[in-house]
This record gives structure tokens, C-alpha cells and sequence, in this order.
DNA sequence: GGCTATTAGTTTGTACACAAAGTAAGTTAC
DNA sequence: GTAACTTACTTTGTGTACAAACTAATAGCC
């Protein structure tokens, strides 16, 4: 019988898809923080943004569709954005149920600045275009393997 | 001038690294929920019970570096970790400062019951071993990457 | 029309994640 | 030997995440 070293457990900690994936999250989300803190954006808030820029309007449903976030958490975030003056939230007129969040014209303005920040990013990365496209390609089917049976 | 579409947008949400990063992040921790409930864990409980399992006893400075987590992060986990029956926590003797986490009986038979994890996920996942392997390694040269500068 | 079920958001409670301030133990400098 | 600094951890405050309970508006059914 084997005997259990670092190349054969199951458990070992460098082995963990799920432990690489948290780490490489939280390691590059606190590479925007710096880019970010300027606007007095997170990270999450930043992606709000970008689901507005392109978007634009959108209800919490379609929001929590897109970036895959659940009411009860984008609910208080869309408040922060409208109080740091981004963006606007009003009941869609056709359905009473449903927000229409939609940006203010300083939201729309960020969207100049915000052109920085993807570059930046790529630049402090140091990495192959190449190999980050292959990554988020990756991680693309990941999130649809994921996702399938859920 | 080119227009700016979907596929030269640098904001286009479907092109950024970190949006893909999180939601794959958090579409496979989502996998691990129904089979830590039975545990009583949560994700980031399970990577430092994986984290002691390798390496026990360890401290907070040390938990810290292997998940690139920080104490104030650690230090309320942990506390539930003891709450759980898992872990036992008590300073250091050679360094008062230092605490030393040590598993319990409990913590250590726990193992036997996690093992089951990786394949499940792995299953659940119906991912190519072969792609979920560079994705691991791809995953790991980004956080090298990220943290050289940090 | 009016009852029921569904849907869209909000609220509450628990648990990360991290910055910043605080505390106590250890180390260094003199 | 003690004052100044560093280190290890804890605490506090803000902002995600997400489950679960709640509210209000709409849709379906008779």
C-alpha cells in the first residue's frame, strides 16, 4: 500500500483546486483595491459598474443574474453606490416590483477613468496575455461546470 | 476609429480576469456547502482544518501565511473552530505571544470523513482531470504573480 | 372581481475579509 | 536593566456573501 505523502493525499492543502481559486481571488481583487480606493469603489462595487456601463438600466434581478450575487447582497450595495452618487434607483414605472438602477452623470464620467484600470491591472500582473486569456477561458468553463447542476 | 463593441470594450464585464475569478470562486464554494453542512463547517473553516491536518500544530502568524488569510480574519475562525469541538487553542509556552492550534480527537477523525470531499467535487465538477490540473497550475503562477509586488 | 401563487426587493442573522487601533509578550539598544 | 521597538494576536468597524423570513406588487385562475 501507498503511503500517504504530499504527492498522494487527497487533502493536501497545494492540491486544492478550491484553495487556489480563493487565494488567486482574493490576491487580485487586492490588487484593484489601490486602483480602486481613489473612486471609493470595492471591488464588487467596481463590477456593479462595469455590469452598468454595459448594460445600463438594470434591475437587481438582471444585475444578480449577471454577476451571479443574490438579491440580499447587491440590495445594500446598490444603496452605497447611490449614496457615493453613481448611480440612481427608482421603481421601473411599468412594474412596481422590479428597480431600475441606472447611473448618474458622475457614474457616467468614472467610465473615462475606469479605462485605466484593466491595463494596470495586466501590467502589475506581469503576465503572458496570452496565458491569462487561456485562464479566463478556463475559468469560464469552470464556472459552467459549476454552475451546471446547481 | 474602431467603435467600442463587445469585442474591443476593455470594461466589457465578459473579458475581465477578476470577474471571472470571483464567480468561479464562489460557484465552487458553493459546491462545497451541502457537503460540509454535515460537519458543521464552513469553506474557510475546511482549507484551515485541511491546513492542520497537514501541518498541525500551527500557529496564527503560520495559518495566516498558508492561506494568505490575516489574523483578524483567523482569530474569530478559529474561536468557532473550538466552538465546533475541532481544534484546541492554547498560547505557546516557549512564546506567550504565539498561539499553538492543535487538533482535537474529534478534529483528527474528521479526516477519515474529508477524504470523501476532492472526488466528490471533482465529480460534481465533471471537469477533464487533466484541464482542472493546469487550471491548478495556471491558478497557482497568477497568485505568484499577484503577490511578487504586494 | 377576488383568491392564490409567484415574483422582486428588503431585512435580519451569521460568517468571512481586511484595515486600523489596541494589548501583551518578547527583543534590541544603550 | 530599562526604554524603545517589534511581534503575535485580539478587537472594532465597514463591506461583502448568502440563507431565511418578510413585504409589496403582479399574474393566474375561477
Amino acid at each position: 500500500m501507498e503511503p500517504v505523502t504530499e504527492a498522494t493525499d487527497l487533502l493536501a492543502l497545494d492540491r486544492q483546486v478550491c484553495f487556489a481559486l480563493s487565494i488567486a481571488s482574493r490576491s487580485v481583487i487586492g490588487l484593484y483595491r489601490p486602483l480602486l480606493q481613489p473612486f471609493g469603489l470595492t471591488h464588487p462595487q467596481y463590477l456593479v459598474m462595469l455590469a452598468l456601463w454595459q448594460h445600463e438600466p438594470l434591475s437587481v434581478k438582471e444585475l444578480g443574474e449577471l454577476l451571479q450575487l443574490d438579491p440580499g447582497t447587491l440590495s445594500p450595495l446598490l444603496k452605497r453606490l447611490e449614496a457615493l452618487g453613481y448611480v440612481h434607483r427608482e421603481r421601473n414605472s411599468k412594474d412596481e416590483r422590479a428597480l431600475a438602477v441606472t447611473l448618474t452623470p458622475a457614474g457616467r464620467q468614472l467610465r473615462a477613468e475606469a479605462e485605466k484600470i484593466p491595463p494596470a491591472i495586466v501590467a502589475r500582473l506581469g503576465m503572458d496575455l496570452d496565458e491569462l486569456q487561456d485562464l479566463h477561458a478556463a475559468l469560464m468553463r469552470l464556472i459552467a461546470s459549476a454552475r451546471r447542476d446547481a
